[in-house]
This record gives structure tokens, sequence and C-alpha cells, in this order.
DNA sequence: TATTGTTATACTCTATAACTATA
DNA sequence: TATAGTTATAGAGTATAACAATA
């Protein structure tokens, strides 16, 4: 007798099968991110700043859902690798833009994300991501979800 | 001048997305489950049991991405609260099965899983969640994603 | 009085390495 | 020789609390 494979009690819940989908989809991006000397919370920063440039620490981590305490090593390092620059908007507040270096890897990073995206979702096409990332993009920003 | 919201660079990103969705479902999936004394992880071990009585504590792991020294302490907690027992299969393998106990609180933990889809996923019935999860499990259960 | 940036710290989850006993 | 279960431990990511300086 051979073995049966086991049941997969979660086969129709949606939940589970999206944080599986999701850490798999992770797990390929920070691999392709490591060559560039980034983890996947790095090169999130580095397009947000790259498309918004001024942001403040606190504006990035509300965006990104990352806790103040927690930007502050995260936007240190890469100031501290020279791809990132901090110029005082108010006394409190510091604008946040990219150097030359950080315009150049982020560059890299947007690519790397793009050929994540291929390798994680073959066969749907640009357009395809697009309306089902508005669709996820819907279910968690709207109040449709939990609260 | 107001303050322009920041852009999302992410707006078109589907592994962005899914992430973002899948930390706020993961999220609501643990309050709902505070109250039975179960985290997220502790549940889908019910589950899994439940629908697979005798499955052994590696093919548990295998099936839920769950590393095997990961997963003592898991079992041997639910173990301690009554929830899960232990049978000699052959001497270094044990199947595990529910106690009354624990067929209780897995039908519990299931009852608050559905009410996590209902919650985080509105307008969907369940046929079309079924749908989904298909789509999305497929994507990181065949070779089709990343390697 | 609320917010920004910061420090220090704790907690959860996950990963690795090594070991014993068994198949 | 490979596998099941175990132990100990390390790492990442995230969370809380408190503080100083500023708005």
């Amino acid at each position: 007798m051979p073995a049966d494979p086991p049941l997969d009690p979660f086969a129709a819940t949606l939940g589970y099968q999206l944080r599986r989908l999701s850490l798999l989809v992770m797990a390929d991006l920070a691999d392709g991110l490591e060559p560039l000397g980034l983890r996947p919370a790095d090169a999130t920063v580095l397009l947000a700043i790259r498309i918004n440039p001024g942001i403040t620490q606190s504006e990035l981590g509300r965006m990104l859902a990352i806790k103040r305490a927690n930007m502050v090593p995260l936007v240190a390092g890469l100031e501290a690798r020279g791809l990132v620059a901090r110029a005082a908007v108010n006394g409190r507040s510091q604008a946040l833009t990219l150097t030359a270096a950080g315009e150049r890897l982020a560059g890299e990073a947007h690519a790397e994300t793009d050929a994540n995206e291929a390798r994680c979702f073959p066969g749907l096409s640009a357009a395809e991501r697009r309306r089902w990332a508005a669709t996820l993009h819907a279910l968690w920003s709207d109040g449709g979800g939990p609260g």
C-alpha cells in the first residue's frame, strides 16, 4: 500500500494560499536582491524615496507599514552606504533623497522586482499583473476588509 | 499647499500587494484565534491532524512548510494541553491524533478560519474563494513559479 | 499637546547544526 | 545510509516603551 499523500485542509482557504505564495515570492525576491546587497525592505525604501524625493522617515514608515523605531537603522544603513541623503526640513523632520549611487542601485532594484514578478507570475502579462495588484490592493487599503 | 499623498511605487507590484494583504489577513486571523488560545500555526496543525489522523510530525512539517526542529515545541505544546495524542508507529515515528478536546477546539478553529475569510474577502462567495485559492495554490505548489 | 527621530529592548518566527535512535 | 525526533542556538523581523527636541 503506497502511502497516500496527506489531505490538504487549506486547499480552499484563500488566506492560507495567500500566505504560502507570498512567502515564496518574498524568498525569491530576497535571493534576487542579495547580489545588490539589499534586503526586500531596503529595496522598498529606495524605490519609495526615488518616486517621492524629499519624503520623511515618518511618511515612509506609514506608507510602507514600517514602524518609526524600525525605520531608524534601515535608513541609517542606506545613508552609511552613500545611497540616501538627508536634508533638514524643519529641525525635527529630514527630507530623504537618493544620491547618484542610490539612483543607480534603485534602478537595479526596480529591474529585479520586475524580474521577480516575471519569475513568480509567469503567463501573466504586465497588464494582467497590474489588474490583479489593484484587486489585492483594494482588499487591504480599503475599509473593505477587517478593521 | 496641502501635502500631496506620497506616490505608491508598488501599486502595480503583485508580490508587494500579496504580502501586504497576507499580513493583514494573518493579523486578523491571529486576533480571531487568540480567544481560543491558539496561534495561526497551532490552528493549522490542529486542522491538518484532524483531516489526516495518524500523520507524523515530519509529514506535517513538510506539508505545512514548518521545519522539523520547529515542529517539536509546537506539537509538544498542543500535547501538553491535551489536544493532541501521540502513538508510536515504529520506534522513531509517532502518529498524531486529536483528543476529544482537540476535536472540539479544531472545530472552533475551523469556524474561525471561515470567519476570517468572510471578514477579509467580503463579497466573494465560497465558490469564488475556492477558485481564487486554487489559482494561488498552483502558483506556489507547481513548478510554475520560481525553482 | 502631538509628532519626529531616536535608543534600548523584548518577542515571535524561522533557520542551522549537531546528536540519538531507528528504519 | 537516510530519516524521525530532539536540543540548543542564532538570526531576522517586528513590537513596545520611553525620551529629547521641535511643531
